[in-house]
DNA sequence: CTCGATCCCTGGACGC
DNA sequence: TGCGTCCAGGGATCGA
């Protein structure tokens, strides 16, 4: 599940071949998830990639239009346009020599001119893809929070700090912070000491600073280390990551927690799987858990 | 503003 | 072996 560090990998690996290469033709496969499938078919023939970036969870493959001579066209994209991908939960983007035969899922084709394929694939077909132009790419990203590598201590307490939703939620959500997911956000907590279901506005100074240094540090290492894969993530040259062997909380139910031993427990917050230690990361005053234990102690007495 | 529910989709795990 | 069922999860959307 491509998160932050899975992107950033796929990013890099990319940028070892990729920029400078011209996309010859394009075949599409299932498109359900291609905003507009026909502006691919369209506009991508042609064009030069000249850099592969990460935006959050984005990759961003940068174009230019045409090579020097040739006549702009006319709508406009000359001035540099972009294909955004969003790898899903199972997406993958990697090259290939043309002549190799397509993996299963493999649903958008870019042929380059040194002879290779750039393939898309996803089987759950839960990523995204979009051929923009630079106005309408940045329309897209104002949507989204601050980078979490780069985001300042104040920054990152004025976004958490004032907000009465759950931490967790809030560390998922893009708009606040754009690349965290689940693992990310479940082992910052662990790291932290600081319960899924906390409000952001329950956290002290101190905890806010502490968790952005614990997410920085976690976010850097899964880098270093090429991601996560869990199930099926593998970078852009087709090899897992090693940072799952780090994972102190994420998957973790009932093992004993690394730092006190107490089992590690598994419930819903924020609509998803959070796993955290009930002993280190103590739950907050109000939470359903903590409410429901009280009422039955008052029943029992 | 924040919440939960629902949908999208397929493969893998599990039960019989 | 081969079904059926459940579940995972990022994100969009909708109603409470």
């Amino acid at each position: 599940m491509p998160e932050l560090p899975e992107v950033e990998t796929v990013a890099r690996g990319l940028r070892q071949s990729i920029p400078g290469r011209r996309i010859l033709s394009v075949t599409l496969g299932k498109t359900d998830f291609i905003d507009d499938p026909a502006a691919l078919e369209q506009h991508l023939p042609g064009k030069k990639i000249d850099a592969v970036e990460r935006y959050g969870k984005f990759l961003l493959l940068r174009l230019s239009a045409v090579p020097p001579g040739e006549r702009v066209s006319a709508n406009g994209d000359a001035a540099g346009a972009s294909l955004l991908v969003h790898l899903g939960m199972t997406g993958q983007l990697a090259p290939s020599p043309a002549a190799q035969p397509c993996e299963k899922h493999t649903h958008v084709c870019l042929l380059l001119d040194d002879g290779r394929e750039l393939r898309y694939t996803d089987p759950r077909r839960f990523g995204r893809m979009a051929y923009l132009v630079e106005a309408a790419l940045a329309a897209e990203l104002t949507a989204f929070g601050a980078d979490p590598l780069e985001v300042s201590a104040e920054e990152f307490a004025a976004r958490i700090c004032s907000r009465h939703a759950r931490i967790k939620a809030l560390l998922l959500d893009q708009s606040v912070l754009r690349g965290v997911g689940n693992i990310y956000a479940d082992e910052s907590l662990w790291r932290a000491k600081i319960h899924p279901a906390r409000l952001g506005a329950q956290l002290s100074g101190p905890q806010a600073a502490t968790l952005r240094k614990v997410l920085q540090d976690i976010l850097q290492k899964a880098i270093v280390m090429r991601g996560s894969s869990i199930s099926d993530f593998l970078d852009a040259n087709g090899e897992p990551g090693e940072y799952q062997r780090h994972h102190r909380a994420y998957g973790r139910e009932g093992k004993g927690c690394y730092r006190c031993k107490t089992a590690i427990l598994r419930a819903i917050v924020a609509g998803r799987s959070s796993y955290f230690c009930p002993k280190c990361q103590p739950a907050p005053r109000g939470d359903k858990r903590g409410a429901r234990r009280k009422r039955k102690e008052k029943r029992r007495k």
